[in-house]
DNA sequence: TGGTATCGTTGGACATACCAACGATTCTCC
DNA sequence: GGAGAATCGTTGGTATGTCCAACGATACCA
């Protein structure tokens, strides 16, 4: 099998955000298999992990937390109210929102998909030495914070 | 504004998957405006980057540089090929395969598609110093490289 | 009380990644 | 020389994530 150099064009292999994303890709690949076998997909783990660390909010609420568009919001929580992990119900205060909670069975669904998240991040940087995990994180998470801190202050 | 501290859970923060994939997320909104606005996507890039560097090869061989799936490398070839950036023509040896190549229209397009590569990468990594960018890079192209060379072996 | 803003929902569009099945062609082995 | 396996390209999808517009109900403010 031929190294990956010789493979992918030097336009494309030079470039961190090819490397971005093909990694995103196989990360994906993983998590979305690691979570198939707990039914479950990303956008669950994402609202779950919301409410477990937030409490109880409205469905904007718990879009900004997750990173969620609203109408993605509203597919994600129907799912979740389906099987019993949160509840949905209206706010008496302001009968325009609903109040998002998370259920026992909720927590406990949580606290499954977090050990799948955490064998799935072990997988994902299994070349990467423990210094090096924590270089990675700190830089990406310096680039992210920039992004996300520009786009909301248009 | 809050900073994101405030707002992403640490469930999501702290994982270096979260942190590729919304990274990636973001790279991509720049990439695809940049792109849009010399009317091309990031499979043409990735097409014509393959065949500038590798020259003209079957439909199989551009899509394994290029990374795609031979469905996708057909779609995209078909735009291609309608903007005069590549040729498709059978092979007389082997009349199973189509020999694709860059036309000259084609090469204009990478040289002037890799400036906007090059100016999206500054602008994606605008708060990384140059010996940051060297060391995201390394380490993302250790994790690629694992994982994709992982993949082949299979 | 009118105008503006917010909330949640519905109904999409689009891009990317990926897969199965098929017909045409090539190659190998008996 | 022919059967079987493999390859190539194409067609026709599916799944998922991201994103957007429009609408009705509700709240708030001047």
């Amino acid at each position: 099998m031929r190294p990956i150099d010789d493979v992918t064009p030097a336009a494309l292999r030079k470039r961190p955000g090819w490397l971005i994303g093909q990694t995103s890709v196989h990360h994906h690949r993983l998590l979305t298999a690691a979570l198939g076998a707990a039914n479950a997909r990303p956008y669950h783990y994402r609202v779950l992990a919301s409410l477990q660390e937030f409490g109880s909010g409205s469905q904007v609420e718990v879009g900004r937390h997750a990173g969620l568009d609203r109408s993605d919001v509203v597919a994600t929580i129907d799912e979740l109210v389906d099987r019993g992990l949160v509840e949905r119900t209206a706010d008496p205060i302001d009968r325009r929102r609903n109040i998002i909670s998370i259920t026992p069975a909720g927590r406990a669904q949580f606290r499954r998909l977090d050990k799948v998240l955490a064998n799935v991040q072990d997988e994902l940087l299994s070349p990467l030495s423990p210094k090096q995990r924590e270089q990675l994180t700190r830089l990406l998470s310096r680039v992210l914070e920039y992004h996300t801190d520009a786009l909301s202050e248009r």
